[in-house]
DNA sequence: TGAACAATTGAACGAATATTCAAATAGTTT
DNA sequence: AAACTATTTGAATATTCGTTCAATTGTTCA
C-alpha cells in the first residue's frame, strides 16, 4: 500500500459505511466462491451437470478435454462443495450439490440475458 | 487433450444434452463475468459501491490499498461494465452499473448465507 | 503560468492457476 | 492372481493475474 490522499476531500462517513459492509459480507470468502465459477472449464462442468449427472469420461467428451484435466477441476469443485460424487463400479458420477448452486446459476443467467449484457 | 475412454460405458445421449447446454450458455463469456467477481479486491470494491458512490481515494482507504492498485482493478470492472464513473473536478466517482449487478449480488449473498455454506 | 493533488497507465515481478504427462489407486473381469 | 479400464494424484511447465513503482495525464487554484 502507498501514498494516501492529501486533502480532506475524502468522505469519512461513506468510508465508514463501506467498511462496515465489508465486515458484514466476508469478501474473501465470497471471492473464493466466485473463483470456482470463473474458469471456463469449471463453469462448463457446472452447466453440463445442470442437465444430468455425468461420469468423468462423459465430461471429458463434452468438454473435449483430457480426463486428467477434467478430474483436476472436479476436485476443486468438490472441495468447494459445488458438486458431489458417487461411485458406481469403475465409474464415478458427478452431480451438482444442487440446493446451493442451481438458483444462483439460474438467476445469474437470467439477469445477464436480460439487459443485453452480451 | 488425451486418451478417451475405451468402453461404451459412456452416455451419448447425456453427452449430447450437455453439449447443447454449453452451446446455449456461452461458458466463456460467463466465466469472464464471474472472473470479475472472483478477486477479493474487486468484490470488495463492488460491495463498497453497493452502499454509495465513492472516489478512488475513498476506495483506497476502505480497502487499505494503494490508489494505483485500486485504479487498476477499477479499470477491469469498468471494462466489464460492472461499474461506471463520473468526474467531478479532480476526483472521479465510481458507482455500480446497478441494473445489471445488484440483484445478482444480493441473491447470491442470500443463497450463500442460507445453507450454512460457510 | 506553475504548483499541487487525483487518477491513470505501462512495465516488471512474484504469486496463483490450468493443463500435461507419468505414475499410482480403485474396481471389475477372467 | 493378472489384465484391463476409470479415475486420481503429483510434479512440471506455461500462462494469467495482482500489486508495486515510476512516469504521465487531467484538473484546480494561486
Amino acid at each position: 500500500m502507498a501514498q494516501p490522499c492529501k486533502t480532506l476531500h475524502v468522505h469519512p462517513e461513506k468510508v465508514e459505511l463501506a467498511r462496515k459492509k465489508l465486515v458484514e459480507n466476508n469478501p474473501l470468502r465470497l471471492a473464493e466462491f466466485f473463483r470456482l465459477l470463473a474458469g471456463e472449464t469449471r463453469i462448463s462442468i457446472l452447466l453440463a451437470l445442470s442437465e444430468s449427472e455425468l461420469c468423468v469420461c462423459d465430461l471429458s467428451e463434452v468438454l473435449n478435454m483430457s480426463i486428467s484435466a477434467v478430474s483436476h477441476q472436479l476436485r476443486q469443485l468438490k472441495q468447494g462443495r459445488l458438486v458431489k460424487s458417487r461411485r458406481d463400479g469403475k465409474e464415478v458420477y458427478y452431480s451438482l450439490e444442487i440446493e446451493h448452486l442451481k438458483p444462483i446459476l439460474l438467476q445469474t443467467l437470467e439477469h445477464l440475458q436480460e439487459e443485453d449484457f452480451w
